[in-house]
Formats: C-alpha cells, sequence, structure tokens
DNA sequence: AAGTGGTCTAGACCACACC
DNA sequence: GTGTGGTCTAGACCACTTA
C-alpha cells in the first residue's frame, strides 16, 4: 500500500474513534507532515481521500475540520460499488435461479446501449437472484458474445463477474446507472410475488471496461417496498 | 482559473473534436509537459480529472488512452448535480405552488435526519413544481428554523436555496440521497395527477454543509413516467 | 502579520507493459 | 532495456482567514 492511502487510513481511525473530535480542527499538514514522516504533499492526498469520502472539510486560510456528520454515515455504502451483485452482497448466500440463457440479435436498444449492429449476437440473461434475507431480485441482462466468451449455465448460474474478471481477466472501467419506477409486468407479478398494482423499482445499467468498451447492458428488477438505492454526492470544490 | 483544471479543459476539448481520437493513445505525460510548459505532477492533475469524467483511461506501463464512450456520454447530466430544483433546471421556466407553509415539531424520522432534538421547531413545507415542459414533481421539505432563519412565503414561492446561498451565505457541502419506488398517495393522486396504481419515484435526501451540518431533509416525488435518476460511477483505481 | 490550505516545480525512484 | 504512468520529496509562491 501507498504512503498517502496507509496515513488516510490512520487519520479515517482517529475520526471514527474519536480522538479527533467531530466538527474540531485537525493538526494543520505540516504538522501532520513531520508526525509522518513524509512531504506535505503526501499528507494532503491522504486528506483528499478523506475529504471525498465526507470525513473532513478544509477551509483555506483556516484549517482542516472533522464534518459534523462524519459518524452519521460511516457504515454507509460505498459512493462507488462495484458491479455485480454477487461482490456487493459478499459474505451472503446468493442463489440464482436461471430462468432464460440464450444468444440473439440485439434488440435496438440493446445495439445502442452496447454499440453493437443488429448481426452481433447477445447473450440473452434472465436470472431471478434471491439474498439470504429473502430480498428477490429479477435480473435481464445482455452481453456481447464476442466480449464475454464462453458463458455456460454453471457460471450464469454463480457470478457473471467473477467470471469475467478472474477468468477473462477483463477490467472493469465503470458504470452508467438509470433508476425509475415501473408498473409490475407479469414475469415481475410470477417472480418477485408482487400484486398488480405495486410498482416496481428498476435500475438499469451499462458497465464499461476500462478502455470504454460497454460490456454488459442489465435492468434489475427490485419489490418496491425491499430495495431503494443510495447515491452519495460529496462536493470536492469551493462553491 | 489554475493551470491544471485550463488544461484539462483543452485536453478535452482535443478529445471531443477527435483530434485526439476515440481508441487511441495520446501523448505521453512528459511531451504534454513541455507542450504546455508545466510541470509533469501538473500534467498529471489534468489528466486525473478526465479520467474523473471518464473521458481517458491510464495503464501504468503502456500510455493513456482516450475512452471508447468518451464521446457517448458527453452531453450527459453531471454526475454531481447541485441540490435545489431552480438551479438543476437552470433557464427553464419553474411555477411554484405552494400547498403548505408552516413551522411544526419534528417527527422523529426528521429529528433524525435533520439530528435535531423533539423541540427545535423546524419548517414544513410542500411545493408542486412545474417545470416548463410540464413536469410536475411534488416536494415535502424540512429545514430547521435555527438555521434557516427568515424564511417567507415569497421565498419558499422562489428559489429557496438561492435565499440560503446568496442571503444567509451557507456554502452547500454535499447531500445524501436514497431513491425508490412507491405507491401514490392521495396527495400524489391530486396533484401529479396520476392513477392509483401508478407507481411514483421518491427522491428522498439530507442536504448538508460545509461543515457537516444537514440542512435540509427532503422528498421528491415524481411520475414514474416522467422522470428517472442518473448515476455516473466511473472507476478511478486499479482493479 | 501570521498561519492555513492550494498550486506548482524539478527531479527522483518505482511498478509495470512492451519489445 | 526502454518507456510509460504512479508516487514522493523539498521547497516555493499564492489566496485566504483570522487576529
Amino acid at each position: 500500500m501507498v504512503k498517502y492511502e496507509s496515513i488516510a487510513e490512520q487519520i479515517r481511525k482517529r475520526i471514527l474513534n474519536q480522538s479527533y473530535q467531530i466538527g474540531s480542527l485537525i493538526p494543520d499538514q505540516i504538522s501532520l507532515a513531520q508526525e509522518f514522516n513524509v512531504s506535505r504533499m503526501t499528507i494532503k492526498k491522504a486528506l483528499d481521500i478523506l475529504a471525498m469520502e465526507g470525513l473532513i472539510y478544509r477551509q483555506r486560510g483556516s484549517g482542516t475540520y472533522v464534518m459534523k456528520s462524519a459518524l452519521l454515515h460511516s457504515e454507509d455504502v460505498l459512493v462507488h460499488e462495484y458491479p455485480g451483485l454477487t461482490r456487493q452482497m459478499e459474505g451472503r448466500d446468493i442463489q440464482s435461479q436461471i430462468i432464460e440463457f440464450d444468444a440473439e440479435f440485439p434488440s435496438e436498444t440493446v445495439q445502442e446501449q452496447l454499440m453493437l449492429t443488429e448481426n452481433q449476437p447477445v447473450y440473452k440473461i434472465v436470472r431471478l437472484r434471491i439474498v439470504d434475507s429473502g430480498l428477490r431480485i429479477l435480473e435481464h441482462t445482455y452481453m456481447s458474445t464476442d466480449l464475454v466468451k464462453g458463458l455456460s449455465e454453471k457460471i450464469v448460474k454463480g457470478s457473471i463477474y467473477r467470471y469475467i474478471q478472474e477468468e477473462l481477466g477483463l477490467q472493469f472501467g465503470g458504470a452508467y446507472r438509470k433508476i425509475h419506477a415501473d408498473k409490475p409486468t407479469s414475469y415481475d407479478q410470477e417472480y418477485l410475488n408482487c400484486k398488480p398494482d405495486d410498482p416496481v423499482l428498476e435500475v438499469s445499467q451499462v458497465v464499461f471496461l476500462k478502455d470504454g468498451r460497454p460490456l454488459e447492458y442489465s435492468r434489475s428488477r427490485n419489490r418496491y417496498d425491499a430495495r431503494g438505492y443510495t447515491v452519495v454526492d460529496v462536493r470536492y470544490k469551493d462553491n
């Protein structure tokens, strides 16, 4: 681990165990540089991380303060989550029931999202994911068969992401997600066990590789009373 | 404007007008440092910005590439939007209809979200916002009367955020938002003009000041077919 | 005026990819 | 081995707050 990460970790601990108290000034960058025996730039990089996490804020000319809300959200989900439910729910028991697994030519929507032409086939995967708590999520996934080679029922039953990362060696670059509410389809009613007038929360996402190629377009449908989506937005710049 | 921002802007332009082509290598940091007559560290800071925006990605030992998806989302909404609809919809005509404007003791939920005790009064504001396009949003807002002094009907009819920033001189630090689907209440049905089985998308948010004090807890309710929420998640680290 | 954080430099060393 | 990006340094100057 690099220095600035390790320093950020140590300072984060001091905030969480309240050695540095809520709302108070923490030592200035020069003192911290002396304490940790590093240059001031390295301290600043460590503080940059904590500022992005919403633990501290800095006022030029004044000093660095612990956010009043530092403890409040400390156990929250991370701002930037990995794609992939298996990873997100690490440590929990996840069952996948395959409802559909096939290859087909992409619809216009899928063509557009994955930057494909009409004759480049995609996998179409519909899975019901059941987390140990009983949470049920219906997932519709589309992936180019060119990019994700050798997908099998066995892999689809487990974690597709693990396969893509570990077997294929592809690296994720990020994702665009769109969240909206929808009426339940008959699929939803059957598998999510919801009534005709129960709303559904749909998170549709396009996941990109590091080089920007779109890898996956998926829609995950959740019971309205089971799952929300949290976004943390910390301003990192003045006004 | 500082150097690294101005350099980031110039390189961004080259990507968007395709002087640096999609998927191709851009000049290495040393060459860029020479071209712009700055140190390499300054170039790196400029590239950090573009990487966060999802325009480029870097491979240690190899070089810096333009993301294949760089042009695709260039006109998308920003990742981090300011809180406040008036600001978000800048340039559009927004009508606010006040449905309720009063002070009261906070409910338990509001106490928790705004870190108040049961006898610290809050404003309760219910507004119907109508954007020129016809989009209707029902907003329930709670703010501490201690923090936001002197709120009046006139201000509430316009932009509360402008008042807070410009008149009270308070600076925003960020927000936590939670998005979920819900069934319409009778309020929703009346003001959003939706049917009893139409889902509603609710974005609830707590807005913080720079020092971490919670300023506002609000729930904005939208017709399910009118509004979604977009999140951009660009990975800035390896793996 | 003194002290703080933000920027920038010139140069060093390292980890890694590619040849 | 060569070249790339990532980290780190020691020091400088600047913008800003506070007194």
